[in-house]
DNA sequence: GCCTTATGGTCTATTAATGGAGCATACAAA
DNA sequence: TTTGTATGCTCCATTAATAGACCATAAGGC
């Protein structure tokens, strides 16, 4: 029952895939590679390879990280390394913060 | 015609997503809201919002980034400005990079 | 200029993701 | 403890994404 055609998207979230997008795409241009060649590599078509560079809402975040992995484009310029730290760190806090949020009331009505 | 049942991604892409969706949640924690009122908020189910929070790979780019936003959370560790700012770079890049890549011959089977 | 090919886009069949409901558990507060 | 709620998860119906072929164009090498 997937709602309506298309979602909106905040202009953040708009830009954060499309810049995304951008740096797979100038990444992969400086490797010298092809779509066709990233495509093959990551195990996905031609035409997801252009989406994910063109930033395209639709693509999944699977195929947008393998892209970006594969082109050398390090996420949250972290190393490969410090990405696994990263996640170390994050997930240290899962034991610190709460687990669940008690909504002692849900006034989160915060800008934006 | 989609190929097999699930993909082969790399370790960085999967730790990338998860570690996306820890600091998602632990972001959306640290606000006191909860997965309800975020799913609410960024117009999709409950469910989709547990997934991005636990990197699934399938889910789509829209709604990781789009929660993301919402939570809080500064993708690329920049600011909203910022992040305008780096798109104009990005897109600066595009004038100067060639358009297309002239495949001199496709050795790139560089390491990994 | 020509020639090659990468790119960008369309279309359709198939697959996967999503929404929504429902349920069991974990958690927090009293 | 008890109570109320958030979470985590399962199912299934519907929608959207993807693969793959194709084509037109643009771009780069010659």
């Amino acid at each position: 029952m997937a709602k309506p055609a298309h979602r909106s998207y905040s202009r953040y979230a708009r830009e954060a895939a499309e810049l995304l997008g951008l740096m797979i795409h100038n990444a992969r241009i400086e490797r010298n590679s092809t779509v066709a060649d990233v495509a093959e590599r990551a195990g996905i078509s031609r035409g997801l390879v252009h989406r994910v560079e063109k930033g395209e809402m639709g693509s999944s975040i699977g195929a947008a990280f393998e892209v970006a992995a594969i082109v050398g484009l390090r996420l949250f310029d972290a190393e490969p390394t410090t990405l696994t730290r990263h996640l170390s760190m994050e997930r240290g806090k899962l034991t610190l913060l709460p687990q669940s949020v008690r909504t002692g009331r849900t006034k989160v009505k915060d800008d934006f």
